[in-house]
DNA sequence: CTGAAAGCGCTAACAC
DNA sequence: GTGTTAGCGCTTTCAG
């Protein structure tokens, strides 16, 4: 019976530290990852000392730290970011609720605020709404239980509602939006008059006078395209001529295509040389249309666009036009959060940005 | 002394009790976030009975209920999801890494993955590695500490490394890789070879006998390029006809125009009266070139592309190429993972996506 | 310098 | 049906 109760205690005690191992490395490593107490526990220290050495939070003594070192290297230990976040409320995470990651220029805003986003640690959460208020909406919600830091809001649409709900969340947001101009809510959006003022200029110092400016807007008051009509007018006056404005129903290729034949009879009748569409995708379906229609580009016409989109510099004639910065405007969106965060003051409500003048060919001297 | 006592303690008490309701409602409301616990003690039930009314995970009787919802209601309160995914071990967040979100072909993959993890209430969390091979090791490993369930890598590099080190974290992931042929490990792809055979049989039924087949590919063995090579030689074989193959160096628009020269030659050499290229920019190129030297694509000669990139269909004349479905592949990439993540066996290693065969203008009837 | 202990906000047994 | 309690993995006092 003695015997026996030895026997037994002599295996219950490899049995326990078999259990032990496994259930702390050997499984762990297996199908979970590595915790704090793991560490702790291999480098025979407490889990406050790890911590410390993860962070750096506190002075280690060597021999603590370099065993501690040693367990995480052998663990593969990283710590959990969740669990982090929980404790410290900073989740390092800023949301991005986009209009439709699918936009070219969307893409272009995303990039910049997570290449600047990513520099600052920051990871990126991403949202589509298809222009859908509702989802905006929704995601919003969603975003701040995901407890994001700040957010980021890049939108085609006017919604008084999503900057009005926005300002419940108490957390910095930026809005940006490519075609209403909404004032009341911290905006980074593109210098548009000073674009027009330019682009009008240049086609001036090419020696046209008579220019046309093809918009998209009938209910401009509340959109940016008032910004670049402004732009047109004032410089077009400001050089003692008249400005001619027609406006196309609609902002793509097709649309100015089929606004094709009007617009050449305004163009003869007003002895039109050069035309400034307000889009780039109007420029190149006006002058498709020209093509078709036995009208040379820019030998007999100059057309300029806006935008600078992806085919105008492949387009032949190689369209002369307006590059706005989008890759930019998500840098500095993204940077105006960031400062917000780290709690210094934002100066101005809305920043403006500049934008550049993209010569090309389809624009060229007049010759008379 | 015995009023002063009596005096005291009523006034104690109302102080307590203000300092309890600015504690648990004005103040937190005014700067942080409710917490379950304010709702329990509003409704005045346990914060399990919350919790129970959030995830409807039990029974709550109806008045317990109502209370819950009311206090919800009344203090604005939304689960703290980073608590929640601490203890449920779920964070419903899928790592992305892509190349560069600027790349409008990585955007609509990034599209096709967000809409339909989202359907599943998963998030994208985003990263671009530009192509650093280092940074996507990085990446992987941020994303696992930030506890993704699943991971997408839309790479253009080979990287055997990536490959092998994601082995180690024991989440389901899925590698999209445009240029290489990546075997070991589960993907999702085109069907390269079928869609050269589509197009080079639209070529052979238009009646073109030789057909000149640019490719970009050097080193072509480890790429994609080579199902295309493979399926042109096969069709062409079977047809009774020769493959006649150029090699440009690069994929870039430049890259075809500068290689037109000898392009030309080969073209008069072999009597070529169609030329399917492997790429839609060395098409345009190509193109460009032709036209710059008075060879009228269609009229003279036929010239497809592949890849259907934003500028074939507004390019003049209209190109006929193969349309990759690229939205597709990143909806079917996560719909993988998200089979994986509900425990279902995946059966194949590898999905191949069909394409599809735009017919435009760039390519048309022989005239004899 | 180090460890014990409290607690972030939540879920999930476990008793009642 | 409901409340109590023990964690999830981590940081951060607070004593030593």
């Amino acid at each position: 019976m003695g015997d026996s109760l030895i026997w037994l205690s002599v295996l219950v005690s490899p049995q326990c530290f078999i259990q032990y191992i496994c259930m702390n490395n050997i499984v762990r490593s297996d199908c979970m990852a590595a915790t704090i107490k793991d560490v702790a526990k291999l480098a025979e220290v407490s889990i406050s000392t790890v911590s410390r050495v993860i962070n750096e939070s506190k002075p280690v003594s060597p021999e603590a730290r370099r065993r501690v070192l040693k367990a995480i290297e052998d663990l593969g230990y990283k710590p959990n970011e969740i669990a982090r976040s929980l404790v410290t409320k900073k989740s390092n995470l800023i949301g991005v609720i986009v209009d439709d990651i699918g936009n070219s220029y969307v893409a272009q805003i995303v990039r910049g605020i997570e290449e600047i986003g990513r520099m600052y640690k920051y990871d990126i959460l991403l949202c589509s709404s298809y222009g859908n208020e509702e989802s905006e909406l929704r995601f919003m919600q969603l975003l701040m239980q995901k407890q994001v830091e700040g957010m980021i809001i890049v939108s085609e649409i006017e919604t008084k509602k999503i900057t009005e709900s926005v300002k419940k969340y108490k957390i910095p947001f930026v809005y940006l939006n490519r075609f209403y101009d909404i004032l009341q809510t911290p905006t980074v959006t593109l210098d548009n008059e000073l674009a027009s003022i330019i682009m009008v200029k240049h086609l001036l110092e090419l020696g046209h006078k008579n220019i046309l400016y093809i918009s998209n807007g009938n209910n401009i008051e509340r959109t940016i395209e008032k910004y670049k009509v402004k732009g047109y007018k004032e410089t077009v006056n400001n050089a003692g001529l008249t400005p001619i404005i027609y406006n196309v129903n609609g902002y793509k290729i097709e649309d100015a295509y089929n606004a094709g034949s009007e617009i050449i009879n305004i163009i003869k009748n007003n002895n039109i040389t050069a035309i400034y569409c307000c889009q780039d995708e109007l420029a190149i379906g006006l002058i498709n249309y020209l093509y078709d229609n036995n009208i040379k580009v820019p030998d007999e016409l100059s057309v300029v666009g806006y935008g600078d989109i992806g085919i105008s510099s492949i387009y032949r004639p190689k369209l002369t036009t307006i590059k706005e910065p989008y890759y930019d405007l998500g840098a500095v969106a993204i940077r105006r959060i960031l400062k917000e965060l780290k709690g210094e003051s934002i100066d101005e409500q809305t920043i403006k940005l500049p934008v550049q003048l993209i010569i090309r060919e389809s624009a060229v001297q007049m010759k008379n």
